[in-house]
DNA sequence: CGGCGGTGTTAAGGAAGCGTCAAGACCGGC
DNA sequence: GCCGGTCTTGACGCTTCCTTAACACCGCCG
């Protein structure tokens, strides 16, 4: 769940904030000041800061430079109507975004899932591993024992579909139609020899496989 | 010097952008609609797109989804004083940021300078070692065995895409979309030509390649 | 016991992909 | 306009991969 912290003096904004975005999901918390931001900055480790400049304690831009100078954690900026130089310190300081009061809520939330979203390198944990040899989705790589394996296209992509549904049964149909495509729904026997070939650089022991399982008349089922 | 795309079909505002730009030491260029402008985008390779949402053959969304479909280039939107639901649609679509018409060049600029800024790949290290060479990314600089190797542009745009994902399989396409440009998916012969040039200038034994390694079918992978 | 459907294994031919080389096209500076 | 460097393009031989077929195996049931 993403992690947003809210730096904010006036109460109605605060409030809010913390309805519409606990309401989308949101894990948030809260901080009245800058001195008090900053703490919960460090304690918290939130994946967004959502900041108003006008803060009764410091300067916005100081919080900016606060938080930058160990994190680089995207920061959406608020800011009264007509602070144009205000906005750009903040932008210039660090900040990431910024949303001018009065806001409408969808347009927040829209540059938070932007900001989010940069700020994220994958979606999904990428890697899979075994006892035995590992997965890296994102850089198609697949290590056993230590040691890199080569793989083939078809090898790779059969592989592929089984490892993204772990411990599920695939059907034949739906690997044929996945790997080779839709008119190959009859083509029983590439299963058997990819599946030969994966077993045979997988394995530890080819024979009794113990990772990619067949299930007699059904498919193959990957177990981690 | 940072290159700058505009596509916009207002010429007021295009010019305006020329000249501000351009005092401010950008490197300009221009399109004048959708099309022009994902055609200059692969031809100019641009630090930054500055996109008008209002273009007179396509989306604006559309545009961003085609530029999206091949770089993370920043982009930034300009769009017209009220069109909230265009303005959510186009960060979602992959934008980074947007100005909303009519805006101050100063905040133009400020969002310019934090879009570049993001981009920018921060602390990454700029110089990658093997046993064999070195790759200074920053000063495009490679050396192998002390001495300074001389690279074409097309070989040290191909070496640069290697190496910024190191132990990543990078596909076929996708190298030829990031070095050729986008219309070049097809044209595998050139992959093979200049990879056998950075084979020959950077390999201890380029006919039995140690980093630069070929996975058939799916494309090059470095390995440091 | 002997067929039968589904599966595992292996090998060979052809297709596709790759490395290499070289010649021509293009483009900049002089 | 010439010249050197760079980029395209095509052809050739070689390697790798995909497809296909043949055969052994296993469990099931008549």
């Amino acid at each position: 769940m993403t992690k947003v912290l809210v730096i904010d003096d006036e109460a109605p904004i605060l409030n809010a904030l913390r309805i519409n975005l606990a309401a989308r999901n949101y894990e948030v918390s809260t901080a009245a000041d800058g001195t008090a931001g900053l703490a919960a900055m460090a304690r918290e480790r939130p994946d967004v800061l959502i900041l108003d400049l006008g803060l009764p304690d410091m300067d916005g831009t100081e919080v900016i430079r606060g938080v930058r100078g160990w994190t680089s954690t995207p920061i959406i900026v608020l800011s009264a109507w007509g602070q144009e130089s205000q906005k750009v310190a903040a932008l210039d300081a660090g900040a990431d975004d910024y949303v001018t009061k009065p806001f409408g809520m969808d347009e927040l939330l829209a540059r938070l899932r932007a900001a989010v979203r940069r700020a994220a390198p994958g979606p999904a944990e990428p890697v899979v591993s075994t006892e035995h040899f590992s997965v890296d989705l994102s850089a198609k790589r697949v290590t056993c024992g230590g040691a890199d394996v080569r793989l083939t296209p078809t090898e790779w992509q059969l592989l592929e579909v089984l490892v993204r549904h772990p411990d599920r049964l695939v059907s034949q149909r739906q690997l044929l139609a996945e790997v080779w495509g839709p008119g190959y729904q009859n083509e029983a026997n590439y299963l058997r020899v990819y599946v030969a070939n994966l077993r045979r650089k997988l394995e530890p022991d080819p024979s009794r496989p113990r990772y990619l399982l067949t299930e007699t008349g059904m498919g193959y089922r990957f177990r981690p």
